[in-house]
DNA sequence: AAATAAAACAACCGCCATGAG
DNA sequence: GCTCATGGCGGTTGTTTTATT
């Protein structure tokens, strides 16, 4: 028997959440951090349920949260470790830094999933892929501090990736299920090598400094085992005369 | 311009793991 | 050692947005 929901016995709010709760939310995280979710609702005089809370600053008012589209080495990345982790979203997010498992988790089950289908599913998509985001997330969050303002900043993410992004200019073609995925060679060197630096010293500060607890270290040290391993694989592959 | 279909996104639900009492 | 409360995770669904007809 599973437990009754929380939000809807108590009458609590349900649904998109309002520029104002967001702000209330992080004013109070802020300022009394979040070492209870259950009680941080009522503290801070939200009409929500913990879990709502929760999910809420995890995937949307974090101030390290990257918005924005995926660039097309992170959408590698997501294939590559989904292939190693399979659908342990919150492993694979834990190597992107900047990205959530639900947003990972949306963006594999919208395209990626897509287009590591078989070429038997060769009909165009009728849509486009998205111009940008729908900024409406982003301004939720980004009047509530200059760090926010900063990190949510849908500009700002494709700066962070301008020099991945230049390379993008024939997207359209990775769209296309005929295109076969094929990985640069000079690719996954240098995606790995960001997620294992990543891993070593930017996502843990990051999550320090927001009081997440670092996953076990038997699955980190598992996680980068196998991404080390690839690195090596891509290195060998890159100058094979010298594993020769 | 309107209707429709599809994609993208945001949020919720239920289960599981873990720690405190 | 057991029970309960809580946090966290993955799956799923509902809503909104956008492209196409």
């Amino acid at each position: 028997m599973g437990r009754a929901p929380c939000c809807e016995k108590m009458g609590l709010k349900r649904g998109p959440w309002t520029p104002e709760e967001d702000r209330i939310l992080v004013a109070h995280i802020e300022r009394h951090g979040h070492s209870n979710w259950r009680a941080l609702p009522k503290q801070a005089g939200l009409p929500r349920c913990g879990k709502s809370c929760r999910l809420r600053w995890i995937n949307y008012l974090r101030p390290d949260i990257k918005r924005g589209n995926f660039t097309r080495e992170e959408e590698d990345a997501v294939i590559q470790l989904h292939q190693m982790l399979g659908n342990r979203w919150s492993a694979i997010a834990a190597r992107l830094p900047g990205r959530t498992d639900n947003e990972i988790k949306n963006v594999w089950h919208t395209h990626l999933k897509k287009r590591l289908e078989p070429k038997t599913a060769t009909q165009a998509p009728k849509r486009k892929p998205k111009k940008q985001q729908q900024p409406e997330a982003v301004t939720l969050a980004a009047p509530v501090s200059p760090e926010q303002s900063v990190s949510t900043s849908t500009t700002s993410t494709t700066t962070d990736y301008s020099a991945a992004s230049s390379s993008l200019e024939n997207a359209d073609s990775f769209t296309s299920e005929e295109e076969d995925y094929q990985i640069d060679d000079s690719f996954w060197s240098e995606t790995l090598a960001m997620a294992v630096d990543s891993s070593d010293s930017g996502m843990e500060e990051a999550e320090g400094a927001f009081g997440a607890s670092p996953p076990a270290p038997s699955t980190n040290d598992d996680v980068d085992f196998w991404l080390k391993l690839f690195m090596q694989a891509s290195d060998m592959q890159n100058s094979p005369q010298i594993y020769a």
